[in-house]
RNA sequence: GGCCCCGUAGCUCAGUCGGAUAGAGCAGCUGCCUUCUAAGCAGCAGGUCAGAGGUUCGAAUCCUCUCGGGGUCACCA
């Protein structure tokens, strides 16, 4: 049940009864009509545009219109109230009975409860994380890791067909770094005298036992081959190492993906995917053999000034058109890229979502060139870019650390202050705007620290159903009975204000959804969680408030039924979050 | 220099695909409180939404320009 949108049917309706009544010719254009919560809560439930909108379609005054339209309103069925005010808003004021009724809806649907319908089976590819399997993850690795993740689980709430996809880097010249970095440490293994690792190979201790792995699997070997032979064999271990490091890390999140999608099997298989895709588009006329004007601004060193393969990325809405082949012959990045996302595009997915670093930016107008040109306009690109993170201890920036390389990994902080902690502060912040992480703030019990705010405010409903049990022995707290609950004895206007709030879950998940925005889940259940707090907090000094009511068991099996409703929604929210959500906290 | 993101209260940030008098938490000030579960509560004060134009019934939101911060800039991934 979405209340906003069941009005909104009804507020059309009556929108076209009118014209009809009106004699109003032409078709009026009811999608620019919004039924929303308004900002005050003075101005009622809700807040109807109609008469603004269309003032112009009906030639009247939007005020004019807005009366005539209200007084057709305020027959609807759960109606109590409706006023024209302001430039001509209609707002309408409705039965509380209405809203009560998002109680049983909520004791019905149970966790399913705002579940949409908005994506109708559409099936969409959220490519998230993709860290080059080089090396552990770090933090800023970590917070596209659980926006994707999170993003991934709100969209399947919302009725799209999501698959999680990783895209893994095991092409190009970083993994040759890895394959030589580690065949140093499998020298290293079978006694040789290292010494410094060199600038430009990966010094972090995490390739010693991959080294010492190679050692036991091909004793010395691999050490007499040339390149060409030892190379791929340990680049293959190594890059499975890493692999492995990375999904032990993500696990640590709870984060799984379907599918890992490797980017050298673009080309190694048995029809280059990559040579494919390029003659796709050159046939297509997307591709030409041209020059590239050099950057300007900063002069490069060793600009190049020859005749290149290039996507005509400009026909797409990009600056300049991009280079497909690099000077030695082989693809570069970007072709790999198209071709996975044709890829994509050919296993039916009809939206596809990236999240990358913000430091990708810069990447962005080239894919969605590449993906306009792919798609024929039938597919969607969204490129989610998340912003850095800032590490900090009780306001200090945190040091890095040595062994792995110069960088805070992942792990280190998940596993000093937890999963949950990680994953909710990462969510609590717009994608696109930096991040503070405060590793002492994360795991304080206070009021400061939202996690723990929002966790305890379920911890503490079920408290009180539990505690309900106990003092009333008698009371059915099951779905049944409490779906018996007379919760027209919820009057106060605080539960009232948690009602509503509840009843408006369904509409924010399919707004969060449409938006791509996790972020909005985690506000919303913020303030949820604050309203169900302080409502308890006036329980101290109004006692006829309190959840549990000994002499008046009628009355606490009304207040039951609210409280399990805020837990569920409180629950359903964390579970797109990936963040637990605690019977109890001792 | 081009492009992208950001700029909202002293601080950290929300702000509903354009809506009404721009919100929350922290910090500050005033009073109260020690718990049905342990985060104390209520109130006050705090704003040129970076700035200037434009679009329209209406702009923090959309467009243009300026200022400030960050990112990025063929042949890396």
């Amino acid at each position: 049940m979405n209340p906003f949108a069941l009005f909104a049917d009804r507020v059309r309706a009556a929108v076209t009864a009118l014209a009809a009544e009106s004699g109003v010719a032409g078709a009026l254009d009811l999608s620019k009509i919004a039924v929303e919560p308004p900002r005050e809560e003075a101005h009622g439930d809700l807040a109807v545009n109609a008469a603004m909108v269309l003032a112009r379609d009906f030639k009247a005054k939007p005020r004019e219109l807005a009366e005539r339209l209200a007084k057709k309103l305020g027959e609807l069925p759960d109606v109590k109230k409706v006023e024209v005010a302001g430039p001509g808003f209609i707002n309408i004021s409705l039965d509380p009975a209405f809203w009560l009724r998002v109680l049983g809806a909520i004791i019905d649907t149970g966790a399913d409860f705002g579940r949409a319908a908005i994506g109708k089976g559409e099936r969409v590819n959220v490519e998230y994380v993709s860290a080059n399997p080089t090396g552990p993850m770090h933090v800023g690795h970590g917070r596209g890791a659980v926006f994707g993740d999170a993003l991934a689980n709100l969209l399947a709430f919302a009725g799209y067909d999501v698959t999680r996809e990783y895209y893994v880097n095991d092409a190009g010249a970083q993994v040759d770094v890895l394959a030589r970095s580690a065949f140093l440490r499998y020298r290293e293994a079978l006694g040789d005298k290292i010494g410094e690792i060199p600038e430009g190979l990966y010094p972090g201790d995490y390739l010693i036992p991959v080294g010492k792995a190679l050692a036991e699997q091909h004793g010395r070997d691999l050490l007499q081959k040339p390149d060409e032979v030892w190379l791929p064999v340990v680049r293959a271990a190594a890059i499975d190492a890493m692999m492995d490091m990375i999904r032990d890390d993500l696990e640590s999140l709870a984060i799984r993906h379907d599918v890992f999608f490797s980017e050298r099997s673009l080309s190694s298989g048995a029809v280059d995917k990559v040579a494919a895709t390029i003659e796709d588009l050159r046939k297509a006329g997307h591709i030409y053999e041209g020059r590239l004007p050099p950057p300007k601004g900063a002069p490069v060193e060793d600009w190049e000034d020859r005749e290149q393969t290039l996507f005509r990325a400009t026909d797409f809405g990009d600056d300049v058109d991009r280079p497909l082949m690099k000077s030695d012959g082989s693809y570069t990045y970007f072709a790999a890229d198209i071709a996975y996302h044709r890829d994509k595009i050919e296993r039916g997915f009809t939206t596809l979502i990236d999240v990358w670093g913000a430091d990708h930016g810069g990447y962005v107008k080239r894919m969605s060139a590449a993906v306009a040109a792919l798609g024929g306009g039938k597919v969607t690109l969204d490129v989610k870019l998340c912003q850095l993170v800032r590490l900090l201890r009780a306001g200090e920036p945190v040091k890095m650390s040595k062994r792995a390389g110069d960088f805070v990994t992942l792990r280190e902080v998940v596993d000093e202050v937890g999963k949950d902690p990680v994953r909710f502060m990462m969510l609590f912040r717009k994608n696109d705007a930096t991040l503070d992480f405060d590793l002492a703030k994360v795991i304080e019990q206070s009021r400061e620290n939202p996690v723990f705010y929002v966790q305890y405010a379920h911890a503490r409903a079920k408290s009180v159903l539990r505690n309900m049990a106990e003092a009333l022995p008698g009371l059915d707290l099951s779905p049944s009975g409490l779906r018996s609950a007379p919760v027209e004895r919820l009057t106060d206007e605080g539960e009232l204000r948690m009602v509503k709030r509840l009843a408006q879950w369904p509409r924010l998940v399919e707004q969060a959804a449409a938006a791509h925005e996790p972020h909005r889940i985690a506000f919303f259940l913020h303030e949820l969680a604050s309203e169900f707090h302080t409502h308890w907090n006036r329980g101290n000094d109004l006692p006829y408030l309190r959840f549990i009511m000994p002499d008046d068991s009628i009355l606490t099996l009304a207040r039951a039924a609210l409280v399990h409703g805020v837990a569920a929604v409180l629950a359903s929210g964390l579970a797109i979050l990936g963040v637990r959500a605690p019977e109890e906290m001792r």
